[in-house]
DNA sequence: ACAGTTTCCCGTAAATGC
DNA sequence: TGCATTTACGGGAAACTG
């Protein structure tokens, strides 16, 4: 009786999935408050069965590590505990899809001292789902429960937790099911571990690390002769993963096309990226991720042989909010440097090794007011920003007075003008003022 | 007996105060689920009555209006009605603080036929606040009602109940409180109008609207003979309101100081804008918000008479979205023009009507890539944005072969392509690239 | 004081209702 | 079907709480 109550048990199947699916994808990533839909199914697709199993959600049930960690916490679905009776569906089989779950933490005093506790994001739940089995006179109790979730109260916590839903999964397949894992954390191969991160390239960007790329994370993450990356390293404040999940949503909001179609480098440490572009032709640019940035920033680095000397070079890197105003290609696009006493020119010809610019990216590049100006809309002037750079910096102009015109303002010295700038950097101004102030004076003047 | 109990009653006076105060203040707006804080004193200052009160908060007591009219929502506080007994404090008098107030609607069946029924942001409601008054044998009810006040359950409803709230108040001078007052809203004044309005920006950008604005805002909004606004003018979609309160959220978030100092005149439409700066000379400009773009948006018109021809134009307005990239200051700083076959120019150098552009607008510079390189961090290229336009618009190329390089590309004839930007632009473009392509070429070819 | 955690709530998007 | 209104919830910031 008890072997056939195990079976059945074993039929029941668990899916979680999120009901919206704005930002990253994180399933096992709970959110309390926030709805979830899991789908129940039951195997052994046995149509007698159908109404004849009531199933009901239960969190963390029979967790011993919920007393035996200190301060775990305690939830419960706040839909209440609403049975649904299994269903039959286009699929054939017996299922049942609690559609309006969502979790409450339920408050209990005393969270254990703070000391020697784990994380919220270290925390791993499981959520049971029960029924009552009657059937040829044979009743018992059969259940089904999900993979180990990690429970979150602000979205500010989802890396984090993401984390920790990735190593445990790696780590699962060697080890029995251990709820209290992160009390004592294993350590991941740097190979298991080198897989999990470009599968989270591959569903974010839809394509994976390549081997270069790879090996930079490794020189990044590896410190250990045995190849084996700590949780600490890994997952602990100001750890790799946060950095990399800041990339990820880059690539997500901004990057998809380009990292789709492999046009950025992105993993290459600043010595590489010298050691690559030295060798290539003045004008060849790499794009490469910021290494300091934590929310996910892109710089893009090239090589300039014109004065004689091999320089490279990296421009400041573009964080979210600017690549919010102006894509990527068109920054490479429209991007200038003003060198020492040359004409403003594009630095970025060719996308490592040697593809031409508009090659790469001419088919991202947007119709802006620069390129090709759409109509002039209501009667006003059209407009655009350019990426520019001036470089190398000035040296800082000696205490100088300052010129203004003899006119009645409460200025103080200390300020910007237009005058300042002009004098400070001389022909390039000329670029944007008039080449003579004269000639925009007051005609009678 | 009664009559007491009436004087009583109207020494209760309640105040409303929002808790957060992140965006635009919005008193008498209250959003359902949304915690707000209600302080009632006890004018009476008399310290025997102590502890003697209790009040309690009933919403919409008494309100048959909630019966009249059709759809008329119902609304309760859902953090109970918990009482609240009167306290002595600082002040000296006697007051309650009800600090964790919310409402949430009390969903009813039949909310009547959809026609004829008042927008949510026209339903005015009320808080009354009632205790049970002993003293001296004396046992009576006394209650205390707030001003009208309108419940919306969405934030971008903020707006349009705001409008309500101050068409109420303007009228509440004059007429006994009506709280159905939208199922037929008398007009308003402009003067009346005129005040409120400019009590906005007072109170948003601390700095009133001038005699000049207001006649703009007229010509707008009133079309009656006899000055009077109507509600539905005012406050229906597509309304004046909705395009001012985008105005002030703009001041708000992005030109408070510009504002404040009177930089800004804002209100000027394109006709009179013309009048204003044909007269002067070429450079002067002045800024403007946008009369179409109904989300807030200011653009600068500028007047330049060195064709020989008076020409006045305006750039494309910049939105929020590109204010928050880079200041308005820093836009007029480095704004540049790119006129036919002239070199790049700021064609902006005097606020109106002959400020100089420093003068007015210098304090706000920040110190940028452009005008003073901040230092080199971690060896990156300093970078900025420069806003320019091209003006104007150069005639539609014809088709043309596009002459790119012969370099195995798979790239589509009608991509743009750098290359078709330097044949279209001609010497604009040798701004932004080198000179000569081959100087940029591999040394070896 | 502080850091980890939760709550608060705007603003946008999606869902819902009529 | 479209519009009016509500709900959902990410994201940033404040509030909480030991």
């Amino acid at each position: 009786l008890s072997l056939l109550a195990k079976l059945v048990a074993s039929a029941l199947v668990v899916e979680k999935q999120p009901v919206t699916s704005s930002s990253l994808q994180r399933p096992l990533v709970l959110k309390t408050g926030v709805r979830f839909t899991v789908t129940v199914r039951f195997l052994a697709n046995l149509p007698e069965f159908k109404c004849l199993l009531k199933v009901q959600p239960v969190f963390d049930k029979d967790v011993e590590e919920a007393k035996a960690v200190k301060g775990f916490r305690h939830f419960d679905f706040s839909t209440g505990d609403c049975k649904v009776l299994d269903v039959d569906t286009a699929g054939g089989g017996l299922v049942a899809e609690f559609g309006h779950l969502s979790l409450k933490e339920i408050k209990t005093r005393s969270k254990g001292s703070s000391e020697n506790r784990l994380g919220v994001t270290e925390e791993l739940h499981i959520m049971k789902f029960v029924a009552r089995f009657r059937y040829a006179g044979l009743d018992c109790n059969i259940e089904a429960s999900s993979l180990p979730v990690v429970v979150i109260s602000s979205t500010s916590q989802a890396a984090s937790a993401w984390a920790s839903v990735m190593w445990f999964n790696m780590l699962s397949t060697s080890e029995p099911r251990n709820l209290s894992l992160f009390v004592d954390p294993p350590p991941l191969t740097w190979r298991q571990l080198s897989q999990v991160l470009s599968w989270q390239f591959l569903s974010v960007g839809q394509r994976e690390l390549d081997e270069n790329q790879l090996l930079m994370l490794r020189d990044k993450i590896v410190d250990d002769p045995d190849d084996l990356v700590h949780w600490s390293k890994f997952s602990k404040n100001e750890s790799v993963w946060i950095w990399i999940e800041g990339i990820l949503d880059l690539i997500k909001k901004y990057l998809v096309d380009l990292w789709r179609e492999g046009l950025i480098m992105g993993f290459v440490s600043r010595t590489r990226t010298r050691t690559l572009l030295q060798e290539k032709q003045t004008g060849t640019f790499l794009l490469r991720f910021s290494e300091s940035n934590r929310d996910g920033a892109i710089t893009f680095s090239w090589v300039d042989h014109s004065s004689g000397e091999t320089h490279v070079h990296s421009v400041e890197p573009y964080t979210k909010q600017e690549l919010s105003i102006m894509s990527l290609p068109d920054i490479i696009l429209h991007y200038s440097l003003r060198a020492q006493r040359t004409m403003p020119r594009n630095p970025l010809l060719y996308l490592y090794p040697d593809i031409l610019k508009d090659a790469a990216f001419g088919r991202y590049y947007t119709i802006s007011a620069m390129s090709a100006p759409k109509k002039v809309v209501d009667g006003y002037v059209n407009r655009t920003l350019i990426p520019v750079s001036v470089y190398p910096t000035p040296p800082p102009s000696p205490q100088r007075e300052i010129q203004t015109m003899d006119v009645d303002t409460d200025m103080d010295k200390d300020l910007i003008t237009s005058q300042m700038l002009q004098e400070l950097f001389g022909d390039i101004f000329d670029l944007w003022t008039p080449t003579t102030q004269s000639s925009y004076m007051d005609p009678s003047s």
